[in-house]
DNA sequence: TTGCAAAAACTAATCTAATTAGTTATTATA
DNA sequence: TATAATAACTAATTAGATTAGTTTTTGCAA
């Protein structure tokens, strides 16, 4: 018999995710999470409060690891260049991690500080991304908010399977996000 | 006594709309929609093939509907003013109902014949209104799916409260839908 | 009209999954 | 080593979907 397994939130949340990216964020329960981690479901409630309860610290786990992924992308880059490389980093991590992504839009408690946290640090470091266009302060968040609102959609549409016809996905991609900075320096020399 | 409410789908469809739009998808269950229908909970298996049957006749609903908001906004219109109208169409569909979207997004079946029939017209709506900038057939796709990304991406994380700072949100919204617009032309003087 | 077949309701029972209560075993440390 | 804290366990409860089997209602044809 291997000896109990040691739990603690972090392997719980690596288990987790892995389940989450496989079966989607709806088929998690206590007892198929208790199973992969060789315990019995009550046990489970030593470590986080209920099923709620884990889907919220999951969608915080979530933020962070995006955060890293567009850190990573984004070091070393300026300009239209980092915004390119911002959004590959998002899209990558959504395919990579579509659940656990999911957990992070679905499952986030607006009140949870933690979260506030990690999601403040995305929101950052696109500003900072965007600083290259000398936008003010306001036009900087409507910016932000776009861009995001593109990642997001973009991802979640592809993730649900909502792109039907037969045309290269990444290739739309490029050209949204080819799209929207033009459109900014479009912006920029009118506004 | 009240006479046995006569119960149809679209009348079952009407209510459930209301329940999910009021308290989200993940809270409709057969009991609370049961009730509020006046009949016991099995009686709805006669009308559609258990909860995950009437969450999928449900999405259609929404595409339907959605499709509706937008075909309204779209006739007189052209050019970017359409683009505008259809927009504006779109927030305002997620804003009245919001569960009903959300429905449309995370029940869709992909295999169902009657929801691709839906969920074509709005694209060749789309493709209608892009015809104004006489882009290829391609790059009208393209187009498409970038609208499309935006629209969904800014109204899914507007409902999840995901714009925290005290910023107009209308504002953004127009904002972002102006640089996607100038983007277009941007892409199409130089392409 | 009347009577029958189909449609749609009902009750009772089953099943799955989360959760709670109460108990026992393990671990770390004084 | 004794004990307090931690984390596991079993057993029981609850909520909700679903199924089985039955009864009521309804619509149409004789």
């Amino acid at each position: 018999m291997a000896r109990r397994m040691k739990l603690d939130l972090s392997i719980i949340l690596e288990k987790t995710t892995e389940l989450v990216d496989e079966n989607g964020v709806d088929k998690l329960s206590l007892g198929s999470l208790a199973e992969k981690l060789g315990v019995r479901p009550p046990s489970l409630y030593n470590h986080f409060e209920g099923l709620n309860g884990l889907k919220q610290k999951l969608a915080i786990h979530g933020v962070e690891k995006l955060h890293e992924y567009m850190l990573q992308a984004a070091v070393g880059k300026a300009g239209d260049d980092a915004v390119r490389a911002v959004s590959e980093a998002y899209i990558q991590f959504v395919r990579t991690h579509p659940g656990l992504y999911d957990a992070s839009n679905r499952f986030a408690d607006t009140n949870d500080i933690e979260l506030q946290r990690a999601q403040e640090s995305v929101v950052k470091l696109v500003v900072q991304v965007l600083q290259a266009y000398n936008l003010n302060d306001e036009m900087a968040i409507h910016m932000v908010r776009g861009l995001r609102s593109i990642l997001h959609g973009f991802t979640s549409i592809e993730h649900m399977g909502g792109f039907g016809m037969p045309l290269d996905i990444d290739e739309s991609f490029l050209i949204l996000i080819n799209t929207f900075i033009e459109g900014i320096h479009s912006i920029i020399s009118k506004g």
